[in-house]
DNA sequence: TCTAGGCCATCGAAATAGTCGATGATCTTG
DNA sequence: CAAGATCATCGACTATTTCGATGGCCTAGA
């Protein structure tokens, strides 16, 4: 035995052996207690000795007392060994005392539906959570590869099986225009479409809106007469013009605004899905947030089919 | 690997290394810098990923990434290991923030003279340290055998070589009487000692005194004409009489009334020893009391000397 | 797009550490 | 003093940990 070895090599079982020795004041009864050799305990007992350098228990008669020092240390480790098991055994997540931040990656279209909704309920429920947004601009699978990110959301179809995907709610495009459009009067047809005065969202350049391929498998093609980088003025540059754009339904209803909204001649489905990594994969608190998050669109989803 | 098996096996180290990859957000790195195999580390975090449920650390291109929950039982396990350490390694003792009791067995030439310095200066020093006496009583060994006590102190001569033993002070035994007394009138001859009226302390019938063996082996016998079981009336008793009673000098000097001290026509010394045990060897508060007492007695032997 | 280089996971062999059963030394008890 | 109980120690055996080599995956740069 070395005089003063390190603690390095004592385990957290050697530190219950210690505990149960102390408690019962006896190496065979404790080894009888934990269905091991007597030996095995003397020699638990001598390694702890040269890590704490103590002698810990002097044999005293039949049985051994312990030295003050191991009756400090005892008591610290029992303190030790009940944080350790609360830490160990898988934490009982309680949203109302969580800390921590749930960052998602999504677009102008997640953030006008689901996140306001999503972010209310969040705030009521883990109030000590933040939320942090990113613009995902075509880039969410990025932002999750680099852990800029917890969670992307939107029509992203991130590539690898290296993510977990859950899809969360189905959209499609409809048309929106002024209530003056002669579009709004009824159903339009494909050929009417075709030659609307169509405004673009370019998304930057990032990333193409769905419906652009589903026309160019129908051989139209459109040619935009606006083009704007995202949704935000969208409303206003419409109003009271013939201008049309295709966009989410989701997004449409969200416009408060007078626009009417039309169905377009061809249906496209927009998944919307919520990716995540291994990282937050058994987080409490993420596994939380998406359940929340999962709850907030099913429950758009409904207000929607209504 | 099992699923869920037990944070039983893993040891401070392993820990250590957790902090360390959590640190350098490496395996191969935290290799190098501990100087081991790579697949050695790869292997502890496997371990922990099984102890501690959760993956800890997921690939992220290269290098990898930590969990929300290993974030958490980092910080944990840092402020575990600095406890560890604070601990492991041998106290700094602090006399003023020190906790618990020193108790001493010894008898009354002891509590009357080193104890009540002691007393005084231990209070001082470690005002939260509790001193408990008990009267040896001719059972100082046993009272330490039997870790009823933390130091005996006394001329016990305590058996056996279980013991760590440390002289403190050396007496010896003279005469006192009244000063009218006719042996107080000048040097005490061996004839005129033996013819005087004694008064013997009989400890109670547990302890004899060391000057009778000596009067023993010079052919000298004495007999009591009174008999006290021990020293605390003897003033008292000889005030006014022609009694004369052999006790150690630093006892006759604590009397503060009247007495005669008288010179002893032969020397005996009384060796005042310290015993204790492994039990309280090693600790901080008793290696410490233990020097407090040995220096009150060194002061005490300087104050006789003078 | 392809390649070089870095990273962690995994494998079998070797080294290390822990456990066992038996025995020894010491103490208490009757 | 003998019987019974305790912890320490020993050699043999077993389990765990480490090593070196290899493989798969990713990034970065040509």
């Amino acid at each position: 035995m070395a005089a003063n070895s390190s603690i390095d090599p004592i385990d957290i079982g050697t530190l219950r052996t210690l505990v149960l020795v102390y408690d019962l004041r006896s190496f065979s009864a404790t080894a009888k207690r934990l269905d091991v050799n007597q030996s095995t305990i003397s020699y638990a007992v001598e390694r702890l000795r040269g890590a704490l350098h103590d002698p810990l228990f002097v044999r005293n008669g039949n049985g051994v007392a312990a030295t003050e020092r191991c009756a400090a240390l005892v008591g610290w480790a029992r303190d030790m060994i009940g944080e350790i098991d609360g830490l160990a055994s898988p934490v009982a997540f309680d949203p109302v005392t969580a800390q921590g931040s749930v960052t998602i990656s999504c677009n102008y279209h997640e953030r006008q539906t689901l996140i306001p909704q999503f972010s209310a309920r969040l705030r009521a429920g883990a109030p000590q959570v933040r939320l942090v947004l990113l613009d995902a601009a075509g880039h969410g699978d990025v932002h999750l590869k680099q852990n800029q990110c917890d969670i992307v959301l939107g029509p992203v179809g991130v590539v690898g099986e290296s993510f977990f995907r859950r899809h969360i709610l189905t959209d499609h495009y409809v048309c929106v225009m002024d209530p003056a459009n002669p579009l709004a009067r009824g159903r339009i047809a494909l050929s009417a479409y075709a030659r609307a005065e169509h405004v673009f969202i370019t998304h930057s350049g990032e990333w193409q809106p769905l419906y652009l391929a589903a026309l160019k498998a129908r051989k139209i093609e459109i040619a935009p007469v606006v083009s704007l980088p995202n949704h935000d003025s969208l409303e206003r540059i419409i109003a009271g013009t013939r201008l049309v754009a295709t966009i989410p339904h989701h997004l449409a209803r969200a416009m408060r605004g007078g626009l009417h909204v039309a169905a377009l001649p061809f249906r496209v489905p927009i998944s919307i899905d919520m990716y995540w990594s291994a990282r937050t994969a058994k987080s409490g608190l993420h596994k939380w947030a998406r359940g929340l998050l999962a709850e907030v669109a099913k429950a758009c989803d409904k207000g929607h089919a209504a």
